[in-house]
DNA sequence: GGATACGATGTTGACGTAAACATCACGAGA
DNA sequence: TCTCGTGATGTTTACGTCAACATCGTATCC
């Protein structure tokens, strides 16, 4: 019994010369074509088109990256893509990329050492991209990492030197209107549930609500870190909950504030009336918490589409402006139910 | 004044024929040391990698993927990234791809629309990969959705006729454990929000919900179909609170289901004292809703790792094996507090 | 000791494309 | 009428790599 054997594998692409043989021209003509050059007459044009429509001819990316030297493709560098923002920020970057006809090539370092970041990053290099973004990469004041080859970069949220062409949060501006709102409801003063310490955005947020604080004359807790996660929260809740001057907590985000909330629930103090609580990141869900949570909120699809067009712009002048280029994104105070004036005497 | 101008840009990178130049050797041998064959003089070798060091040498993938026909290079196609599902699958196909040497492309099309789909099909296959996995591909049903070259696919939780190898989380087991908890604490039956129409997952979990009342002879309510969201589970829920026949809702994800508990609860319904609620997906913050969510949890690293294996097996065997293959992820039932009996009389 | 096999290395060519240069026809202007 | 410019098209070549084949030396076996 012959099978009748459906091997559409081993057919080999059509080539320009195919097209071109088809449509009674040079390949040449075929390649003005394909890069839609003007100096083309218009029915050779459409009698190469239809050839290639009916070889189902597609440009062989490999051999036009070898020729001219650029891949069309942005390389992305992110460590965790669990994190919300940095989820939405890739799926922003990847739009904006296919837009302005570009591909996305995802990269997640091993860890967040130096080593495995630089690992990443040549191991982009190399595959060939024509630029690449990192979002929130965590340790990049590590001092040895530098570009290993002229690529152009942009960075999300993460630069603190700004050695590079970068996009930022102001997590200034969050941080601060974040323990400003929680001071003007009258609490004396705020704690702060913050980030893990390698990551820069935890660091301007810790920075911001200090000075906030010092500002205002408050007094100035210790701080407390965790790694962004609700279990996290919830542990450092569990010791925060014992501790009965603490009426106000800005959490670093919103994963963090519900665990947060949780703990206090079980020691039996309610959110907001004996302790308000504040997020950050204004992740979807937020609003639906019990209770529904203030939170700063930050447009991460914004940081996405900026860093495509700052690196955009950079591919496109050969010169590079020399890392003064940076953007940066204003979030916004959301105030719902998980904030109120501190409890009476 | 003369500014000593740093332009790395220009340099062009060094090729296979400087690294031979510079240890004495043919390019053939450089060739021959890149690619770890065996056949070359442990000695000779050891130049060669020193010269690759010195030079800072990195093969260039253009050109090696022209002369091969290989890219090392994984399409993804991602609808959203947003549902925390598909960016945890993506991590890990990521991480999965990257352990076997390969990069991965990610690309989401414009919409959901067989056009859409086919498009941002043989745009990867075009930009040059080697195989594509498509993650929770909702229209993959439209008729005329081909693969338009002998790409190999895979696809997660999303092809029902099995025309490709796929990869699927038992949604059938996962619903069907749902809902006969919920029938096992007494309630005479189980409300179910679920996701999209288009989308398979959502369909297939109905459907188990479907089928475990029947079997249990259990009356079976219309369904209300959300979109993901906290938001859609927050409108349907207050639709829902209005009837005092409800006593339990097996949710389609826990977004809405935490949509849904906040609604119940401003319609005076406590969860799980008047309604009880059961999520789906696991989400790490499950844990900490208030109450905390009883949930199906789902494996999506495994399924992520499941895929790209799975690619890889139809990559390494020239003939394909004709869309048999398969592997099924078992999801786990996760018991918190947003469940209980239904109340009394 | 001579044929043989094998391991190490070099040489040549091909992959598909686009840049650079060459050619050709045709119309405008002197 | 001749020249020159211009637009359309063809020809040649280089891009960096690897496969295929060629070459050379050396150890092995009878």
């Amino acid at each position: 019994m012959t099978e009748a054997r459906k091997v559409t594998q081993t057919v080999k692409p059509p080539s320009q010369a195919d097209v071109a043989a088809l449509a009674g021209v040079s390949s040449q003509t075929v390649s003005r074509v394909a890069n839609e050059r003007s100096n083309v007459d218009e029915e050779t044009r459409q009698r190469v088109l239809s050839a290639m429509q009916v070889l189902g001819y597609r440009p062989n990316s490999a051999a036009r990256a070898l020729v001219t030297g650029r891949f069309r493709m942005i390389g992305v560098i992110s460590f965790s893509l669990s994190a919300h923002g940095n989820s939405r920020t890739l799926q922003a970057i990847s739009e904006a990329a296919q837009t302005a006809g570009y591909s996305v090539n995802l990269v997640g370092p091993e860890s967040q050492t130096g080593g495995a970041m630089r690992k990443a990053f040549s191991k982009l290099a190399g595959q060939g991209v024509d630029g690449i973004i990192m979002i929130e990469a965590q340790i990049l004041d590590h001092p040895d990492l530098r570009l290993p080859t002229g690529v152009p970069v942009v960075v999300a949220d993460g630069d603190p030197d700004q050695r590079h062409p970068s996009v930022d949060n102001n997590q200034a501006a969050g941080a601060e209107a974040a323990t400003a709102h929680l001071l003007g409801l009258g609490h004396r003063t705020v704690w702060h549930l913050a980030g893990p310490q390698d990551s820069f955005s935890a660091r301007r947020r810790a920075a911001a609500w200090y000075s906030t604080l010092k500002r205002a004359g408050a007094p100035i807790p210790a701080v407390l870190y965790g790694d962004w996660s609700a279990d996290s929260g919830y542990l450092i809740g569990r010791r925060l909950a014992e501790d009965k001057d603490v009426t106000a907590v800005f959490a670093a985000n919103d994963h963090m504030a519900l665990g947060l909330i949780k703990a206090l629930r079980e020691a039996g103090r309610e959110v907001p009336r004996d302790v308000s609580v504040i997020g950050y990141d204004g992740i979807p869900e937020s609003g639906f918490f019990h209770p529904p949570l203030t939170t700063v909120h930050q447009d991460f699809e914004q940081v996405g589409r900026l860093c495509v067009s700052l690196l955009l712009e950079q591919l496109a002048e050969d010169h590079r402006p020399g890392g003064e280029v940076r953007s940066v994104v204003t979030p916004q105070l959301v105030v719902r139910e998980s904030t109120a004036p501190p409890p009476a005497g």
